[in-house]
DNA sequence: CCTTGAGCCTGTATCAACTACAGACCGTAG
DNA sequence: CTACGGTCTGTAGTTGATACAGGCTCAAGG
């Protein structure tokens, strides 16, 4: 009978299975993002897929750029599955507003950078105006 | 006569003549970005308009993404000036790239994230695209 | 049986860039 | 005189990890 499924992971196989790095996974661990796991006889962590999926969602999420406090109120609603969809939606919004108020400030950052480096000569000189504009702002 | 320009400033005038934080105005003395001041005979800090200036110096840079490190050597070539424009500009250059690299980054998650969140009903219902985009992955 | 190496455990320190607070002192106006 | 607002220092907290120290355990190879 194939129970591979439900082998008994140790922490390494856990970050291998996902990529993780080990001490993040500890350090999820006590801020409460991921479980604190079984632990066998001799107080080795025992993880299983549930982890591994669980790990994988908060690793996603951050991906996206979820901050751990939004992707605590995420894990929440996907623990408890009542009215999920609206509010996730919700908290989904608004970090997207978040990403696009980010893109809006880097791209009028780029567009002062590259203007101004564009003024730049390159020489050896002692005049820039990059530094001009930094001072005179 | 009107010497308005070398008045002693206190931290507060400082602070309230650059926008910057009180706090942030030590910080700064700590870790070098800013001068040590001279100090009274109580031992008050004195600032006076050069402070003005390169405060403002690193709160328009910090404005335009770049790091205390970056910063600390913007500043390192405007005091000692020679070579400057060149080695300005590969700064600034390369602080440039990093923006746009942020930028990619950030339209990326922005382009997952509205076609995941379009995908959302938003209705009472437990089922959710978000939630199963992240699971699922 | 013993050693070796890999893995486990905990706790603590470090990073950026600030922010905030505690506890004490000072200086001036009413 | 006392209240208020300013100053000083030192230290802790924030976010999201990462790293290391010091010690324990386990499985495989000789």
């Amino acid at each position: 009978m194939d129970n591979r499924s439900v082998k008994a992971l140790r922490r390494v196989d856990l970050a291998r299975a996902t990529g993780c790095n080990l001490e993040t996974i500890r350090y999820y661990e006590t801020v409460g993002i991921m479980p604190d796991p079984p632990r066998t006889a001799k107080g080795y962590r025992s993880y299983d897929d549930i982890h591994v999926k669980r790990l994988k969602f908060v690793m996603r999420s951050r991906d996206l750029g979820f901050s751990l406090e939004e992707i605590r109120g995420l894990l929440g609603l996907v623990d408890d599955r009542s009215q999920t969809c609206a509010q996730v939606q919700t908290v989904a919004e608004t970090h997207l507003e978040d990403v696009q108020a980010k893109i809006a400030d880097l791209t009028r950052i780029e567009r002062v950078l590259s203007e101004t480096v564009a003024r730049c000569t390159g020489d050896a000189a002692p005049e820039c105006a990059v530094i001009d504009a930094l001072l005179e702002g």
